[in-house]
DNA sequence: GCCAACGTTGGC
DNA sequence: GCCAACGTTGGC
């Protein structure tokens, strides 16, 4: 089993979004190495780390699980939507997510300010400078050093 | 809101 | 295939 970790921006969706809806498509992800992770690498049961970006405490602050297999991200087919890909297509879809399910709220962020100051974490892909991705994986150490930490 | 650090696009 | 211009992410 794999551990991730994935972004997301909690005025957009949060943690206690995800509690109270269960399970959710993780859809918008329009990053190729983001979606190599998710289309190769993820495999249900496996758990994620629940990150909130750009808000007053970026930290990790929940876990989840993946829900499915990935399969072709809907949003890109859709002109409407702000994540519509004209140059994807229903034959050869550019664009893959997972669902992913509540597991549970951590009793508090484990915050980025937290783990930047930890050398046991500093290997961490999540720390390395410049790093914008959302969807990463986290080696099985560190996913067990941080849950120690809460 | 600023801006560094990326990733992507498109002209050549 | 290079690289400048542009758009986005996300910490601060």
């Amino acid at each position: 089993m794999n551990h991730w970790l994935m972004k997301s921006e909690p005025d957009a969706f949060s943690i206690d979004d995800l509690k109270r809806k269960k399970r959710e498509a993780w859809d918008g992800v329009r990053n190729y190495q983001a979606r190599n992770f998710m289309r190769d690498g993820m495999r249900p049961g496996d758990k994620v780390f629940f990150y909130h970006s750009n808000c007053a405490v970026p930290g990790i602050v929940g876990i989840a699980e993946v829900a499915s297999d990935a399969y072709p991200d809907p949003s890109q087919f859709d002109p409407e939507s702000k994540y519509f890909d004209p140059g994807s297509s229903r034959d050869k879809p550019r664009w893959m997510l997972v669902d992913v399910k509540f597991v549970k709220k951590l009793k508090r962020t484990i915050s980025l300010d937290e783990m930047k100051n930890d050398p046991a974490l500093a290997e961490m892909p999540l720390l390395r400078k410049g790093n914008r991705l959302s969807v990463m994986p986290v080696d099985a150490a560190h996913w067990k050093y941080i849950l120690a930490l809460e």
